[in-house]
DNA sequence: CCAATGTCAGGTTGACTGATATGC
DNA sequence: CGCATATCAGTCTACCTGACATTG
């Protein structure tokens, strides 16, 4: 195969539709999807998590006590209630997380991560960022402009809350010093 | 939900670990590609095509004949040969493609889009590129942008072919003038 | 015999819908 | 009562692996 694919699509879908940029675009964004998630994958195949599953620890890590209702993680993780179900079942199961009665209302659970799940979490963190989420790619002012233009697509598509609530760059998120004009 | 959860887990992040600006893009890559997909999937749904379907009928629109064997539709599309099956079985079911047998290499089934399959296949286009394929929030020059550094991501992970072969911009790609600086 | 092609069976993942029990 | 919370059953998409028959 002595070409690129998408390449080769878009300069088809020129020839004939408008719109080929945008779709060169969407096709982009869907195979960097792909192999992001499948590098990922394979970093996190030895502690037997998905993406899924590893930010879901990742998420009770950082929060105080290390619990939180299923509720709140499916807001955070911008998932399907039955998905919050789902995911923890298997960190349960992995002994990962465990659930855990609400003291005051009874309708919710909590989940706790375990002493086994911070150990597991940390050397998935390791794993994970010794290949840079797969984006090895790029350094660190394209990672900044890059995160900008998916935030406006995110903007553009009603993702976000109302602005103003925050900067939005990515140096504002991370603390990090990569540009300064940013 | 007062604030922005990707950039919340960002800030998370940089406050215990290095590498968190790779984490938040990563997570926006995820992100974007759900939101998108959400939004292709809802104009194709009319259709009664998926992303993938409707994408395999497109390569078979801009063939020639508008006939391609199975295998070549797996290499263009990047995907599995089972997925290339399942994928053909649906649309043969729709009565968009027929399975014919190939003239000489008895063992390549090829692919041929029907006259009702183009239709349909112009119709959903139309359907997409009306919505940009949800990068209504992105102008030429940024869709420009970010398709150069999807690239980058793309040519890190060893997902192209050698160098040299195509010029690589979105421009050399759909011809279009957006820019001239490029 | 080896390689390529397509298909089938079966397993995994995550997300969704709809229904349900429980409790605020 | 309405609403929130979590779960269950079942469906869907797309991907994978391994096996297989057919053919070059």
């Amino acid at each position: 195969m002595p070409f690129d694919p998408v390449e080769e699509a878009g300069r088809q879908w020129s020839a004939r539709w408008p719109g080929a940029d945008a779709m060169a675009v969407a096709t982009s964004i869907m195979r960097v999807q792909q192999l992001l998630l499948a590098g990922i994958d394979d970093a996190l195949r030895p502690f037997n998590l998905s993406f899924a599953r590893y930010e879901a620890l990742v998420l009770l890590l950082f929060t105080k006590r290390g619990v939180l209702p299923m509720s709140r993680m499916g807001e955070r993780l911008m998932i399907h209630p039955t998905s919050v179900t789902n995911i923890v079942d298997r960190l349960e199961g992995q002994g990962l997380v465990k659930r855990t009665g609400h003291p005051t209302d009874r309708r919710t659970t909590l989940v706790e991560i375990t002493r086994s799940g911070r150990t597991v979490t940390r050397s998935a963190t390791d794993a994970l960022t010794s290949i840079r989420f797969g984006l090895d790619g790029l350094g660190g002012p394209r990672l900044s402009a890059l995160y900008d233009l998916l935030r406006e697509i995110r903007v553009g598509a009603g993702d976000l809350p109302p602005e103003g609530a925050t900067d939005g760059t990515l140096e504002a998120v991370t603390g990090a010093g990569h540009r300064r004009g940013g």
